[in-house]
DNA sequence: CCGCAATGTCAACGCTTGGTGACTTGGCGC
DNA sequence: GCGCCAAGTCACCAAGCGTTGACATTGCGG
């Protein structure tokens, strides 16, 4: 019979794993329930407490923030927009993870934590490697730019900015990560 | 004996959106408890109910969104951030009703259209009166960097930005946002 | 063939939440 | 003085939450 639900897919924790990630993402901490997760997999909510013990252990299993930024060592501040924006497309497009995080962030001080912690342990350093002067300020500068970006393509979804293409928007953005790099800070 | 209580300050209703509006501003909206807004008070929780019927009503009255941005009408691109800068500052510190509403928005779908309202109906227009070229797509650019300082200044507080002083700040974005409504757009 | 660990379900718990309705109390107009 | 309305409290739901522990079922190693 094809075993329809055979019994131990083994995959069973990685597939809550990914509806958590879905739901965080789609709902935010508070609003995503154990249950609904559970719900999503076929399983029962006690299932979700066996295998990661808490509401809030699942959130930290689920936002694994691994952003994999290029090397940017050599690369002109002129070319690092380039060089970033498919990486950007991808952390906030193609899995929700990052997107959970953000939503999270803004009503959580441990998930805001864990966004400052990506931002200094990936961010900072890869934005380092271009500019010699004051990294870490023109790195948070262009981190608060990259963050607005995402905050209102994909989370407010306002109408210009989540309507235009990724080649628009890389376009448009590109001149000002460049100046942020490299250009007077005041 | 004073009046430790005296019966009815007719107050009572201001300070209750008083309460709210610091209370939605730091904790979000889910994480807000009625009885914690009327604790704050000193008031019965069915009070705030008996005074705004819902907590999304409170919410709504709590968060009254009024930007008030000057008229820029005439004013170059390059004097624009240091025309709306005091108001971005004023907006998101001294009273944490914006605050509030961008938390809001991160799990909210009804304050995320309260937020997309407010930049249709409030920053589109002012911004449109300095570019007569893509005023909506600009706009939208400049409220995506606003936004992202804000998140990243208020809400994550993220150490380089949340500790450089106005001045700093906005020296360092005033360009950013005179590229956005003046610049080539890609 | 038997036992046992893994995988999973079920029912229930304690608690908090938003919301309701009946009640009390004070101040003011008449 | 008296009655009445606003202002406020109190006890109480029903629902939903995260979490628990006892129980079923399966596959596998001896």
């Amino acid at each position: 019979m094809a075993a329809p639900r055979p019994r131990s897919a083994a995959g069973t924790r990685a597939a809550i794993l990914t509806a958590a990630r879905t739901r965080f993402a789609a709902d935010g901490y508070e609003r995503t329930t154990l249950r609904a997760v559970a719900g999503d997999v076929g399983v029962d909510a006690a299932l979700v407490v066996r295998y990661f013990g808490t509401k809030e252990a699942l959130f930290s299993a689920a936002a694994e923030f691994e952003l994999r930024l290029p090397d940017l060592a050599g690369v002109a501040p002129g070319d690092v927009a380039a060089a970033l924006l498919p990486r950007f497309f991808a952390v906030w497009e193609e899995q929700g993870t990052f997107l959970a995080l953000l939503r999270a962030a803004a009503t959580s001080e441990a998930a805001a934590a864990a966004m400052r912690e990506v931002f200094v342990r990936q961010v900072a350093p890869a934005l380092a490697a271009v500019t010699p002067d004051q990294p870490a300020r023109r790195a948070a500068l262009v981190g608060s730019q990259v963050l607005g970006l995402a905050f209102t393509r994909y989370v407010l979804r306002a109408a210009p900015l989540a309507e235009m293409s990724r080649d628009e928007l890389a376009a448009a953005v590109a001149p000002v990560l460049a100046h942020y790099l490299s250009g007077p800070l005041g």
